[in-house]
This record gives structure tokens, C-alpha cells and sequence, in this order.
DNA sequence: GGCGTTGGTTAACGGTGTTAATTATTAAGT
DNA sequence: ACTTAATAATTAACACCGTTAACCAACGCC
């Protein structure tokens, strides 16, 4: 009925899911509204997506894969271990701040929509873990960093990132404190963590 | 019909609720199931609840409790500040490697449910802050620790303990890696972030 | 013309939270 | 013992949800 006939629905149906997820969480997202929203008959959504969680996945996919690519580009960056971590956290803080909506759509998710994300895309997931592990074997090697275990430490770096941010975007941080000082004293804290010998020493 | 005619309805509804809601997840979880469980009419839950998000806050309300409790415990005992965070650290995680159910209920929450939870019991949810802001401010007191705002520290203490677990529990945690471990180490890098003075010098 | 393919529709099914009206059961008062 | 009030539960209904099936209209192609 429009001037052209399908003026990519499929990416006004995205646009409108990821506002209304964004704004109203999973708990009253429905498909109908976003139908109504995009103009369309609720039925209309299936014709690009198999389900309502194929339509999530594809959500969270999106933002996956930009992250990646922005970690990717500072993982090629010249930079000493050390100074690529912080760098990585920030890249990752950054995409936080910047893309909320985004952001908030993965970090919402919580357990429930993260195990029915399917298995064949879970690699994506990890891409960010190798990223994050290949930076603190280069420090290992370098005898900067002494871990034992760089793809625990991966792990434990990459989730005390995603607690803290998850406190940042969640209302949970007590208003007294400064946002941007709290993050920056944070990433400060989870680099520390990681055994800095030369560090220590060069102070 | 039963032998009592009301054996604890609502304990029942909150047994029956807290089982369904860490079996299937907030997003399959209902009334009329849990209702069908505990064999009474859907419609009876709100004789003891006024609505699905109050019965739901009254399960995370109990966990906070329960947490807080065991928390407030490990608090009071004589302990060194560095022992003392690193006991609380383990008390967290030990509250939520026992009991999964209640833990995943707080934890999968998510964004959505917490927006709803009631300003009035964020009081409580505040205080395992201030348990281990005291702490941290004991540390810096007796010199052991160098930590120029105790709150935030507080924060990214609890927030990196939240993050650790979260990957634990939601089998985001690579299988290759040992469940144990991981969480040593991680404690380990969070309390060992802190600016330790003496542990350092010690050692 | 006829034909299938694409992009959309409406109708319907079973399930959901919630409210209103209604019925059963218990406790109290006199 | 009989009435009255409160309590505990029910059934019926409303509006909404995800999803499926059946249908319809426009287009390209022969």
C-alpha cells in the first residue's frame, strides 16, 4: 500500500523490535506490538523470521558481530599486552555506553534466552574469549603477565567486565557514585588483578 | 478436599514457584503452572499474591534475606579486612553453588525484573554493599588496604563476584575448564585487584 | 489467457495475567 | 442451634500472546 511495496520490512521489523525491547524489556515484548508498530499484520513477521526467539537470535546476533568486529580492530593494533587489555575492556565499555539499547538486548537476555541462542552460533560468542585469551598469552610470553591459565583469565576478565557493566546500565549503582570514575576505577581494578609484575616494579 | 484444608498454600505456591521458575526459566514460567502443580485453581494465587511480579519479588526477596543473612554472619567475625572480603567473596559463592535455584532466580532476573522490584526493598538489596564497604573501609583504616573511595570499590567488588558467576552458572564457562579452579582464581584476581599493601610486602 | 511465486491477509487454537462474580466452608455471637 | 460475617476457593470472562493454517492479491513469465 505504501509508495514501494516492501520497503524492507524485515529491517523495519528489527529496528522496531530492538526500540521496543530496549525500551519495554523481554517481559512485554510481544510481536504484535512490533507488527503495529511497523504498520503490518502481526502474521507478517513470520514471513522473515521462523519465531519470535529467531527473531531475538537475530538481535543479539547483530550486536555480537559488531563487538566483535570493534575488538577484532583493536586486537591488531600494535600495543603491549597490558595496554591492549585496557584497551579491549574500554572498546567493550564503549559499545556499552554507546549502543545501549544494543547492549542492554544482550545483557538482558539473562539464562533464559542465552540457552535456547543456538549452538551453531555460540562460536561467535567465543570469538570474543580468544580475542581477550590471545592478548594475555602475549603478555604470558612477554613475561609480563603470570598466568598460568590465560584462557581462565579470559574468562574471569571478560566476566568481571560484563558484572560491572551490568551493575553501570542496571540502575543498581548507588547514585552518590560517578559513573565514569566507577568504570575507570573498575577496568583499573581487573587489570591490576592479572599479576602485573613489571608493573609493580616499574612504580 | 485434602485432609487440611489449608496446609500452607502459600509456602506451597512458593515452593512450587521457586522450582519452575529455576527449571524453566522466567520466560516459560506461569500461574496457571505453578497453580496446576500445587493442584488448585489458577485464580488462587492472588489470594496470597497480588500479582505474578509480587509472588516473584517474594522469591528474590527471600534469597536477599537469606544472603544477607549469611553475609552480615562472616561480617561480624574477627577477621582480618583481606580474609574477611575474600570469606564474603566465598560465602557469595558458596550461597549460589548450593543453592542454584534461588541464586539463578536472582541472577536471571535480569534487567527487566529488576526494574519492577519495589523501591522501598532496594534498602535491602543495598546492604550487602554497605557489608563489604565496612570491610574495605576497615582495610583502609588499618593501613592494609589503598582504596580512596571505599563505595566504589565495594561495588566493582560485588559487581566482578556477580560477573564470575554468571558465566559459571550459565554454562557460558568453556568445558575444558575446571569449575573450582576458575572460581579460585577469579577471587583470587578480584581480591588481589585491591590495592594490597602489606600483602605485597610480605609475601 | 493461465501459472506459480511472492508478500501479505484473516481466522483460529491454546495459553497467559488479571478481574469480577459466585459458591463453599469455617468461626462468632447470641 | 441458627444466623451472620468472614474466609477460601471456585468458575467465567477479558484482552492479550505466539503460532499455524487457509486464503487472497498482485506480479513475472510463457
Amino acid at each position: 500500500m505504501d509508495s514501494k511495496r516492501n520497503s524492507g520490512l524485515k529491517e523495519q521489523i528489527l529496528n522496531a523490535s530492538r526500540l521496543l525491547l530496549s525500551q519495554e524489556g523481554y517481559r512485554n515484548f510481544s510481536l504484535r506490538k512490533v507488527a503495529r508498530d511497523v504498520g503490518v499484520s502481526a502474521t507478517s513477521v513470520y514471513l522473515h523470521f521462523d519465531s519470535k526467539d529467531h527473531l531475538i537470535h537475530t538481535l543479539m546476533e547483530e550486536s555480537i558481530d559488531y563487538l566483535n568486529g570493534k575488538l577484532e580492530e583493536v586486537s591488531i593494533r600494535q600495543l603491549e599486552p597490558i595496554q591492549k587489555l585496557q584497551a579491549l575492556a574500554y572498546e567493550y565499555v564503549s559499545f556499552a555506553l554507546q549502543y545501549p539499547k544494543e547492549y542492554q538486548i544482550l545483557y538482558m537476555a539473562g539464562t533464559g534466552e542465552m540457552a535456547r541462542y543456538p549452538k551453531d552460533k555460540f562460536r561467535k560468542v567465543r570469538q570474543g574469549y580468544e580475542i581477550v585469551t590471545r592478548a594475555i598469552e602475549e603478555g604470558v610470553d612477554r613475561g609480563l603477565l603470570d598466568e598460568t591459565q590465560p584462557r581462565i583469565t579470559a574468562y574471569t576478565f571478560w566476566a568481571q567486565l560484563h558484572g560491572v557493566m551490568s551493575v553501570v546500565l542496571s540502575r543498581r549503582l548507588d547514585n552518590r557514585i560517578d559513573r565514569n570514575e566507577f568504570i575507570e576505577q573498575a577496568i583499573d581494578h581487573i587489570i591490576y588483578g592479572f599479576h602485573v609484575r613489571t608493573a609493580i616494579e616499574a612504580d
